[in-house]
DNA sequence: CATGGTCATTTTGAATGCAAAACAAGTTCA
DNA sequence: TGAACTTGTTTTGCATTCAAAATGACCATG
C-alpha cells in the first residue's frame, strides 16, 4: 500500500489543477480520502484497521484521523465500537432494501421540483446525456453506461435546486455506490432500465411533474431488485459464509 | 452559566435511572449536550463561541469537544470555518423552504410504508396519541399539543419500520425543531392543523397508503408555511436588523 | 482623519504523551 | 484436554503541548 503523505509540499506548484485541491484541514482531506477508499471497496466491512495503520497510511497523526473517523461514522459508512476502533459497516440485503426506498422518495421529488423549473436548454442536455448512455448500452459498455445514467440521475438532483435534497441523496448514493460497484445487470434487467429511462425523458420533456415521479419511484425500485439480485448471485457464487454483505 | 463535568463519577449509584445514560465515550455525550444546546437556542447561530469556552462548559478536554464539532458540522448543525472556529448555522427561510419539501417526501414514504405494516393495536395507540393532542389544542396548551403532535409523527416513522428514513427524516427534524421552538402559529393554521390530523388518522385506520403519503405531503407543506409566517413575523416583530434567521 | 503596517495575544489545527481498556499468550488448576 | 487466571503488549480515549493562522492593539504615514 503505497504511502501518501498528505502534508506534501514539496513541489508546491507541481501538483496539477487536476487533482482535487487538497481541502483547508488535513481531517477534512482524511474524510474524502477514506470515504472514497470505503466506497471503492479497499477497506473490508467489518475487519478491525487499527489507528495507527491508517495514519501510517495517510502520513498524518492520530488526531485528525480520529476525527475523520467520527465524521464518517455520523454518516453511517463505519461503525465505532467503544474502545475497539472502527470498521466499515458491512451492507446487508437488509440496508440495501431500507435505503432504496428513501432514494426513491428523494428521486421523486427532485422529479416533480426538476419538472418545474426545467429550461429548454436543460432538457436538451439531458437529452444529449441519455442518447449517449443509450449510444454504450447498445455497446455493452457497462461502466460507462453506469457513469452517463448516474450523471443523468445528479443533474435531475441538481436541476431540482434544494440542496438539502441533494445532500441527503449524495448521502445515500455513497453508501450505495459500493454495492454497485461490484453488481452486475441481467441483460434483461439491463434493457428494461433503458427503457425506463426513455420514460424519464419522455416525462420530463413533457414538464409531468407527477408521472416523472412516479417514474423515478418504481425506477428505484427496479434498481433495488436488480443490486439484491447481483448481491445474492455474487454471495452465492462466492461461498456460503459470506452472509450477504459486501 | 452552569459547569456540568462530565466525567464524573463520584456517586456512580447515586445517578438516578431518569437521566439519559452518560454515553460510553465522552465526545459522544458532547455531541447529544452540544446538540441540544443548539436545538433549545442556547448557542447563538453566526455568534463565535471559542472551544476554551465550551471545553470549560463541559468539563472536557478540546479533543473530544472537537471531534464533536465535526460531527455536528457533518450534520449541518454547526459550520466550521477554517481556522476561524464554529457557529451555529443560521436556519434561513430560504433553508426552511429547502428542508421542509424533504420531510415532506420522507413523511409521506413513512405513510406508506406505516399503512402496509400498521397493526390494530399501532393504530389504537396513534388514536389515543391524538386524541391528547386534540384536549391540548381545545386547552390551547401549544407545548404539550406540540409534544403530542411530535409524538405521532415519530411514531408514524417507527412503525414504517426503516431505521434509513427514521435516521434521515430525525436529522432534518433537528434542525427545523429550532426554528418551531419559536414559532407560534395563528388560530386558523392551528385549526388547520388538527383537522389534517383528523384525515391522518382516519387514513391510516383505513390503511390507505396513498392518501396519507398524499396528506402528509400537504400537511407538511402546510407546516412549512406556518413556520415561515411565524419567523417572518418574529423578524418584523424585533427588528429591520435581523435577516431572516433564527 | 483615515489608511496601512507591525507586533503581541488569542485561537485554531495537529502532534505527542499518558492512563485505561482490550487483546494475546502463557500458566495454573480441575 | 480445557477452562480460568495472570501478565505483558497493543490500542484506544483523552489531555496536553506545540506551531501556524487569525485577531486586535498600537503606531506610523498619507
Amino acid at each position: 500500500m503505497e504511502d501518501v503523505n498528505l502534508n506534501q509540499q514539496p513541489g508546491e506548484a507541481a501538483v496539477p489543477a487536476a487533482t482535487p485541491i487538497p481541502r483547508a484541514t488535513l481531517h477534512d482531506e482524511v474524510v474524502g480520502r477514506l470515504r472514497d477508499m470505503i466506497v471503492e471497496g479497499a477497506l473490508e466491512p467489518g475487519i478491525r484497521v487499527p489507528e495507527r495503520d491508517l495514519c501510517a497510511r495517510f502520513g498524518v497523526s492520530r488526531t485528525p484521523l480520529r476525527e475523520a473517523l467520527k465524521v464518517l461514522a455520523s454518516e453511517g459508512l463505519i461503525a465505532l465500537l467503544p474502545n475497539r476502533g472502527a470498521q466499515v459497516t458491512a451492507l446487508t440485503t437488509a440496508d440495501i432494501d431500507e435505503m432504496f426506498p428513501v432514494m426513491g422518495a428523494l428521486e421523486a421529488l427532485a422529479g416533480e421540483l426538476t419538472c418545474a423549473r426545467i429550461t429548454d436548454e436543460e432538457i436538451a442536455e439531458i437529452r444529449a446525456l441519455h442518447y449517449q448512455m443509450v449510444l454504450h448500452y447498445t455497446r455493452r459498455e457497462l461502466p460507462e453506461y453506469f457513469h452517463l445514467n448516474q450523471k443523468i440521475h445528479e443533474r435531475i438532483l441538481e436541476i431540482a435546486g434544494n440542496s438539502t435534497l441533494t445532500r441527503m441523496y449524495a448521502g445515500l448514493a455513497g453508501r450505495v455506490r459500493r454495492a454497485r460497484y461490484v453488481a452486475n445487470m441481467t441483460q434483461s434487467r439491463w434493457s428494461q432500465a433503458v427503457e425506463e429511462h426513455e420514460t424519464i425523458l419522455d416525462a420530463l420533456a413533457q414538464r409531468d411533474g407527477p408521472r416523472l415521479a412516479h417514474i423515478l419511484k418504481m425506477h428505484l425500485q427496479n434498481k433495488c431488485a436488480t443490486v439484491k439480485e447481483s448481491l445474492e448471485a455474487e454471495a452465492n457464487a462466492v461461498s456460503a459464509n459470506s452472509n450477504d454483505q459486501i
